[in-house]
DNA sequence: ATAGGGTTAG
């Protein structure tokens, strides 16, 4: 085993190691190799130290466990870089790295979240060639995949037989993500059915199911009966509301104008030591600008200001479409502006409001020249471009 | 022994 001396003088003066060197002498990290390599792992915060890291650790002898290789994957799953740690996945493989249940969940997660489940389910058929027991984590991550491409009727299908033949025994994501699918296509009834179902078993329902059947009532302006299922959740089953409940909550209120109401959960929330949060902000500036209003939505600036919150693009890009409704194109010009100069990259968003704004308000020349930007970014076929 | 999942805004 190297000591951590020992292992410095092996890594050299790269930059990553340099970087966490202070924390070493300062921790209280036992000196063995392995500690070393977790503590390393842990540090990670962008995918060149995570790639740097791994092709150190592979050429390492022994080689690391399959945990640490794991860990790294995670952290690079993490920063949604799902190429990268498929491929990281493959290098490990062909390392003789012994994969097991875990590095497999990952590698499916991430064929699924590339939109490529189909990939997903041949790393599922490895699992058993394998003998690796897929477990529900794996199966959660496919039924996930399923949803992501609305292949709403073939993850039903999953769901049922996976309970049928008793493959896993489902839990509070498993439902939570079957009821995430049925809301994506509009059955809020039977993602209703599905909570109750949930009631008959001994899986518990938390906040993410809650907040999931919640969020889609809201957006079918179905908000009474959001605030039942909010009630039912709080008083019947003692899950506290949290910022993404009231943000839902107040997002559905704004879009049907009823501001008093928001303005009164949003003081609710505040009341219950839930601080409203860069996301909630947004809701108020962009239903504040849908309806022209953007001098309210410059004060719900001030105060995001005020109290810390960074500006995000999708506040940038709803005050544009602010200005854009209001037929100030030189102040939305301002505004998309300043993005860049705040150190933000515009993105399709941002340029379909402004060729929309300069198309309605018939300024077809700025239009032509937002246009043929988009295409230079490869965006050319985006809806909005369409208008002109 | 160790490592993994799901929810909100433009």
């Amino acid at each position: 085993m190297m000591n951590r001396t020992a292992f410095i003088k092996f890594r050299g003066n790269n930059s990553f190691l340099l970087h966490s060197l202070s924390s070493f002498q300062s921790g209280t990290h036992k000196a063995s190799l392995h500690s070393n390599v977790s503590f390393l792992i842990h540090k990670i915060t962008n995918l060149n130290d995570a790639l740097e890291l791994f092709d150190e650790m592979s050429h390492r002898q022994p080689l690391p466990s399959v945990v640490h290789f794991t860990q790294l994957l995670n952290a690079v799953t993490k920063m949604k870089h799902f190429s990268s740690s498929l491929d990281l996945f493959k290098q490990m493989c062909s390392l003789g790295v012994p994969v097991n249940e875990y590095s497999m969940s990952i590698a499916i997660k991430c064929c699924c979240q590339l939109y490529r489940s189909k990939d997903g389910f041949a790393v599922l058929g490895c699992c058993f060639r394998r003998a690796i027991a897929p477990d529900v984590y794996i199966f959660n991550a496919l039924l996930d995949g399923l949803v992501l491409e609305d292949r709403i009727l073939e993850a039903e299908m999953l769901f049922k037989k996976l309970i049928k033949q008793k493959l896993c025994e489902p839990d509070v994501v498993m439902y939570s993500t079957m009821i995430k699918g049925l809301c994506k296509f509009g059955n809020n009834v039977t993602a209703l059915a599905l909570l109750r179902l949930m009631e008959q078993t001994n899986c518990k329902s938390n906040i993410v199911t809650y907040n999931t059947i919640i969020d889609s009532l809201c957006k079918d302006k179905m908000i009474d009966d959001a605030f039942k299922l909010f009630k039912e959740m709080v008083f019947r089953e003692g899950i506290l509301p949290d910022v993404i409940t009231y943000n839902t909550l107040i997002c559905g209120l704004c879009k049907l104008g009823r501001w008093d109401e928001a303005s009164k959960l949003l003081k609710e929330m505040e009341d219950e030591n839930i601080s409203p949060n860069v996301h909630t902000f947004n809701v108020l500036v962009d239903a504040f600008c849908k309806e022209g209003k953007v001098e309210e939505a410059e004060v719900v600036i001030s105060i995001m200001i005020e109290r810390g919150k960074a500006l995000d693009l999708v506040t940038y890009n709803s005050l544009i479409d602010g200005y854009c409704l209001r037929g100030e194109m030189i102040k939305a010009r301002e505004i998309f502006d300043s993005i860049t100069l705040r150190g933000l990259i515009p993105d399709v968003v941002t340029y379909n409001s402004l060729l929309n704004g300069y198309c309605k308000n018939r300024n077809i020349e700025e239009a032509m020249q937002m246009f043929h930007e988009m295409i230079v970014k490869g965006w050319a076929l985006c809806s909005c471009a369409q208008t002109l």
